[in-house]
DNA sequence: CCTTTTTGTTATACTGTATAACAATTGTTT
DNA sequence: AAACAATTGTTATACAGTATAACAAAAAGG
């Protein structure tokens, strides 16, 4: 079992199972669909024996969880750095920022969005996305219409993640300042307009 | 194997094993997660024989689409209802009557919510509410801006889709009439004006 | 009533998950 | 470098779930 407090004192030889582990799903994710990937099928392509994944993982779900972990949070980074300024005119240039780390990181954020298999996951990043809406969105907070504050970030997480899929599915055709364009008028303007009328 | 082609002819014993099958997926997926279900599991709660699946279906998934394909064609008539009178002042009222009709088959749309561990399922239901929205949004259809419509229409459908996603898992606490109002301000409203600006 | 079709019973092969025992290898410590 | 500890590899095995086959029993339709 990994010590989960402390990134030091792990042995080297664990970091690497991992590691190769977590490459391996990575690569089959991006050739065939998650649920037929089997635990044969990655060790063998890390190389690695069979039971070596039951000592490190209790099932595949878990080792996909630790892949995405490891680039969720240089998403929240990006996102958060984007709400965190939705107020301010520069946030057209934050939302092409982001579309623009999406396309550098698209094999992880194709990963991302296939993994909707796993529901739990999806969840969990829709929560972590809607929090942080709620935390950096001046006009969330100090609302008072009849649309509830977690509905409103709800609703930007959703459709931001919505919009993320789209622009993957359609090979990220319209370029990343077009969508930062388009991301701060249907999801941050649109929102905000709605929640502080009336 | 069963004719596709006419609902007529059809062996009594075929439709009663296919009813009975359906029904037993459906209480088995009310009760625990989607994946987990076993094709024994199914068979015994409908008191059938284990093989008899396989003289119908090809895996549970198979199964499932009946089920959904069942209910969908109902749900996508009422947001149909809705979305052609999205231009009227009535249609606050129309959002109220889609959350009422959830309420009143919430066991099924739990359902086609939780499979979205069926992704195929998901997105064609998605293109089908997209494509409606496109069809019946007037404001999509004479729209210049700088948002293709296609996008927009996604919007729309994932959004109305996570709206009634989260209001399931809220217990559907929010009454039907409060959840049109939302419902009006923050998709269709918002998006609207979105789509119209500049 | 007789034929056809569907369903049930039983047996079996196969795949994937999960664990155990022991040997081999690698890392750490003194 | 030697000794100890931890990880990994090898082999074997148990188990659950999928899928199919062969034949008997039951139900539907003319």
């Amino acid at each position: 079992m990994p010590k989960r407090s402390s990134p030091v004192n792990v042995d080297p030889r664990v970091r690497r199972t991992h590691r190769i582990l977590r490459d391996a799903l990575v690569s089959l994710i991006l050739e065939k669909d998650y649920p037929s990937i089997t635990i044969k099928e990655i060790t063998d392509r890390a190389d690695v024996a069979y039971i070596t994944f039951f000592r490190h993982y209790n099932g595949i779900d878990e080792l996909l969880m630790e892949v995405l972990d490891e680039g969720l949070a240089e998403l929240l980074r990006h996102i958060e750095t984007l709400a965190g300024k939705t107020e301010d005119p520069a946030n057209e240039v934050e939302g092409r920022l982001i579309f623009e780390y999406i396309r550098q990181e698209s094999d992880l954020f194709r990963i991302l969005l296939k993994s909707q298999a796993v529901t739990r996951i999806r969840k969990s990043v829709i929560q972590n996305i809607s929090m942080m809406f709620q935390n950096s969105c001046g006009f969330l907070q100090r609302s008072n219409s009849h649309i509830p504050t977690n509905i409103a970030s709800n609703h930007m997480a959703t459709s931001l993640l919505a919009l993320i899929e789209w622009w993957l599915e359609n090979k990220l055709s319209p370029p990343p300042a077009q969508m930062g364009k388009i991301y701060k008028a249907l999801i941050i303007d649109a929102t905000a307009s709605a929640v502080t009328s009336v």
